[in-house]
RNA sequence: GGGGUCGUAGUUCAGUUGGUUAGAAUGCCGGCCUGUCACGCCGGAGGUCGCGAGUUCGAGUCUCGUCGGCCCCGCCA
């Protein structure tokens, strides 16, 4: 091993160290010669700079450096001088380049299988493989950089507000219900398995009890459900919560923390405090609880319209109607165009979804219908109605979901944001946050004919709802909030109860028996009769939250070493088989996947 | 669990109606080149067409199965 020592970073020069001698490592991005002049490119994680040498200055070191090939190790001893006219102004580095005295190999490399840049194009499959090469390339190590900025940022923001970094277990029980948990065998008692965490959100709420009125920590979670674009099956969250605070004092904690962030990260200021939407209002207007706010689009309820026409001649709306259906219509502007192809691939899209179709209307000159399975039975009154409703021009074309209330809204989400993104509705650079409230406290659901915690069912219920919660849990709101950030959950949080007799109506909505309460969440309930303060916390997606700073297009380029949608590691093989005599050492067996 | 889409040199892709020896670019190897910076020029090597069956005189191409990547629905208290 050399006894250099670097003194700079190769990213780091500038004009202000010309004349200064440098020690630089690291690899080699390029080798181009030119004759009797060479051109070695050494990178390392803050960047690219020119070594450049002319044979006649020193041919024993000009000979060094020709075997020299990317990816190579390598360490440069010389001196920074002024690239004076041939500068490249498209590097941070260009005015400088530094003079070789000494060109020193650490290590070779072989032949790696894609180039390190961050312009070739290389499949997600191979670069997942290869990893620790992918993550050389600037583009992933600058998401990085940003991500470690980010989580600096908010540790500071934290502690700075009075919060304690305190750790809570990983290894934990298991609680049926809710997202699956991942499973790990107790080899000291046989037939026991512990459930990796899948949040830390009864611990933190014992923190509470015990008197850290202000926890946090950045943690992994671990969840056993199908993955997605911004989904890995462990993922990092920052997770906090606050004694004697009310949802208020949750949301501005949690509004400085990403306040600051975008402003030390990204320079960019979001408003002090964020703009609130209830769910009902979110759903009313763009289907879905996480809306993203950048642009227009929104939906138009039919159904009281169609109600006031009696269905207008449209068989359909009638009966979607009869049957307690949501009816939606949304607006698409003469100024962009859908090709008839475009039009059967979003209703091949949507029939995917549980759609029936993709019903539509060409909005004429003089508001007439055409190219629509509407046009011919609807009357002349509802169509003028539902074309106001829209604000429909000539050259629109409208469409239009009607069913099911839930797959309506998927359906119709889903196709605004298809169309936002198809004709560039979103603006660049621009970043609309939103708290979603008032969620509903129960979700019904319909396999099992039971309502289920939207939530966590620790999650306060509105003080105007507690009586309802026997009557009519379905129309029960909750305490919870959701940060949303152009069109992303990015945290998620609520007022907890800490009322026994509330606790005990919620667990009697959720059908939970004395026995299961015991059994599954006995030592919290056994915590908050010991004098637990009133509490509320919240938990922020890092990932999510890096990806859109970062401006990733998938979670997995702000994740060192991300899993695949299966749930793959292709650089480790992880998950793999485990042999008999592994298992017996843990007493499980493993069975064939039943023919399904 | 379901739908869609993709899989061909190291890499990114093309490959017509099933038909001779599967092409290009880039990377890699060799040579030339004194201001390149996606350097340029000349030459060369490089293929289990994901895998397995089937149809056929003949399969990269058609059929079935299987494995894997990506996107979406369900799912994610």
């Amino acid at each position: 091993m050399s006894t250099l020592k670097r003194t700079h970073m190769c990213g780091a020069l500038r004009e202000a160290h010309v004349g200064q001698d440098v020690v630089l490592m690291g690899w080699v991005q390029s080798n181009r010669r030119k004759g009797g002049v060479t051109f070695l490119v050494l990178r390392d994680r803050a960047g690219i700079v020119q070594v450049t040498l002319e044979e006649n200055d020193d041919p024993a070191v000009f000979a060094a450096m020709d075997p020299l090939r990317p990816e190579w190790v390598v360490a440069v001893v010389g001196k920074v001088r002024s690239r004076g006219k041939d500068a490249n102004p498209d590097l941070p580095t260009g005015a400088v380049e530094v003079v070789p005295t000494r060109v020193e190999v650490l290590n070779q490399a072989r032949t790696p299988p894609f180039e390190v840049r961050d312009d070739v194009d290389t499949g997600e499959d191979k670069r997942l493989a290869h990893r620790f090469i992918d993550l050389r390339r600037p583009a992933i190590q600058r998401n990085l950089m940003m991500r470690s900025k980010m989580s600096s940022v908010a540790r500071q923001t934290l502690v700075r507000h009075g919060f304690l970094e305190l750790e809570t277990p990983y290894l934990v029980k298991y609680t049926p219900g809710g997202a699956r948990n991942f499973l790990v065998p107790c080899r000291l008692t046989p037939g026991t398995f512990y459930a990796l965490a899948e949040s830390p959100q009864i611990f933190k709420q014992l923190f509470m009890v015990s008197g850290f009125d202000r926890y946090f920590q950045i943690v992994k979670c671990f969840r056993d459900e199908d993955l997605r674009q911004d989904r890995q099956p462990e993922f990092t969250q920052i997770d906090l919560e606050l004694s004697f605070a009310d949802e208020d004092d949750v949301q501005q904690v949690m509004e400085d923390v990403v306040g600051s962030i975008f402003r030390e990260v990204l320079g960019v200021e979001l408003p002090e405090r964020f703009p609130k939407m209830t769910y009902e209002e979110a759903m009313r207007r763009f289907g879905s609880d996480k809306p993203d706010l950048r642009f227009g689009m929104e939906h138009v309820g039919l159904n009281d319209l169609v109600a006031a026409h009696d269905g207008g001649g449209v068989a359909f709306f009638k009966q979607t109607l009869d049957e307690g259906g949501l009816i939606k219509a949304m607006r698409l502007p003469a100024e962009y165009a859908l090709s008839r192809s475009d039009l059967d691939k979003l209703e091949k899209d949507v029939k995917a979804m549980g759609a029936g179709g993709l019903g539509r209307a060409k909005v004429g000159e003089d508001g007439a219908w055409s190219q629509s399975p509407f046009a011919k039975t609807i009357s002349d009154a509802l169509r003028e109605a539902v074309n106001q409703a829209c604000g429909a021009q000539p050259g629109d074309l409208l469409l239009f979901q009607m069913g099911k209330a839930k797959v309506v809204h998927t359906v119709m989400s889903h196709l605004r944001l298809t169309l936002g993104r198809k004709f560039e509705m979103i603006p660049e650079g621009a970043w609309k946050v939103l708290w979603v409230t008032e969620f509903p406290l129960f979700e019904h659901d319909e396999e099992n004919g039971r309502y289920v915690a939207a939530h966590h069912p620790f999650t306060s219920p509105r003080a105007e709802d507690v009586d309802r919660l026997t009557s009519d849990p379905g129309a029960c709101r909750a305490r919870a909030y959701d940060l949303v950030l152009n069109g992303n959950e990015v945290a998620g949080g609520s007022v907890r109860i800490h009322d026994s007799a509330v606790q005990a109506k919620v667990f009697d909505a959720l059908g939970i028996s004395e026995s299961e309460k015991q059994a599954k969440f006995g030592f919290l309930l056994d915590a908050l009769s010991y004098g637990a303060p009133p509490h509320a916390g919240i938990a922020a997606g890092m990932d999510r939250l890096a990806m859109l700073v970062c401006g990733a297009q998938s979670l997995r380029d702000v994740i060192p070493f991300p899993k695949t949608q299966k749930g793959l590691d292709l650089m480790t093989g992880a998950p793999t088989a485990i042999d008999a005599g592994q298992l017996a050492e843990v007493y499980v067996a493993s069975i064939e996947k039943p023919e399904s």
